[in-house]
DNA sequence: CAAGTTAATTACCGTTCGGTACATAACAGC
DNA sequence: GCTGTTATGTACCGAACGGTAATTAACTTG
């Protein structure tokens, strides 16, 4: 270690984050990036490596953000009922404010490079399977509360929580009306009983 | 009209589209689309125009077909649990069967173009209404016919099987073991109830 | 068969792509 | 303050991009 870098690593891999998030992989250039970014080619070279190297990078930096922003609500001390049903609605809500909805970082990824990319095939169905286990471990919770009825297929039901985020997070990607989307959100919920 | 095209439109469209649906629009070029569809790119001009516009007539195609394919299995004489059940399953097959399964194209395109492309946000987001209201119609006529129970909001359960749907489209690009797509489709199948 | 029109082929346009060689600048240790 | 090492900025690389001008070939109509 001679001469320090000038940038900060995590501070340039968020933006890089934020760009891929937005517009995906074949559509960022390496020159946007460095606008973005604050650093040139080169810098960007020796601290992440190629442009495909950068991207892996990113999306397991949004994958480890996602993953903790799913255990934060649903590991909650509340009704698990409610703390699934307040999860889909604050996804929902974080859509619609959003003019630019970014959608899921993950599930842009497992439409555009996972079926052509065996890395990313793995990566994206790894955190898919996390997020199962999580609304799994949840569900167990709720039946062992009382919460839920006991004749309930927890695993199912997890597997099905997750399609359905997906499909909504989708779905919102052409803006329909919002109606269609909370009126699915209920409908979903209606598995909880 | 004085000398006639030697090649046939629709199959050059139907080319392009199997390439877009695969690959997306940004990581498909020119020159993948003049080997496909086996004509040069002054005669892609000349039909079709630039291409952003054969993306379009391509999705256009596509979309299309893919209302056929709706229709026929919805609108059919039997029964409507075992029609929309049968439709998922065709659909999951169809994916688990294929190698390099494209998924579905407007589902893609929503992904890639729809934020950024008010053209594509609304043509997926009609081609998604569409399906709806073919569900609807569905669902109400299992109403009338006493297969579905009054009480359930045909609205709600239209769009919940169309997001739904996406979901595990989407889902499938990651190649996750059968079992959790199979699964789903059996727990969204109880909204049915 | 000549004239006029349109399609196909070739060759090329400027631009941008991802990626890198090279020179310069900033630090650590002696 | 010198020396060795690493980071930065500049300038550039060949290749591929989307798109087109210009030539040649194929047909219909008179």
């Amino acid at each position: 270690m001679v001469r320090p870098r000038e940038f900060q690593e995590d501070k340039a891999l968020e933006k890089a984050m934020l760009l891929f998030w937005e517009k995906g992989y074949e559509a960022t250039s390496l020159s946007d990036l460095t606008t973005s970014m604050g650093i040139q080619k080169p810098s960007i070279y020796a601290a992440f490596g190629d442009k495909k190297e950068l991207f892996e990078a990113a999306l397991r930096k949004y994958i480890h953000e996602h993953a903790t922003f799913f255990r934060r609500h649903l590991q909650s001390g509340s009704s698990v009922k409610e703390a699934i049903h307040t999860l889909f609605q604050e996804i929902v809500a974080q859509a619609y404010q959003d003019d630019r909805s970014r959608g899921c970082f993950c599930i842009n990824t497992m439409v555009e490079l996972a079926p052509h990319e065996p890395r990313f095939e793995v990566l994206t169905r790894e955190h898919q399977l996390y997020l199962t286990v999580i609304f799994l471990e949840t569900i167990e919770r709720g039946k062992k509360a009382g919460e839920l009825q006991p004749h309930i297929n927890a695993k199912a039901l997890a597997n099905t929580l997750v399609v359905s985020l997906i499909g909504l997070t989708v779905m919102m990607k052409s803006r329909p009306d919002r109606t269609f989307v909370d009126q699915s959100v209920e409908t979903v919920m209606q598995l909880l009983d």
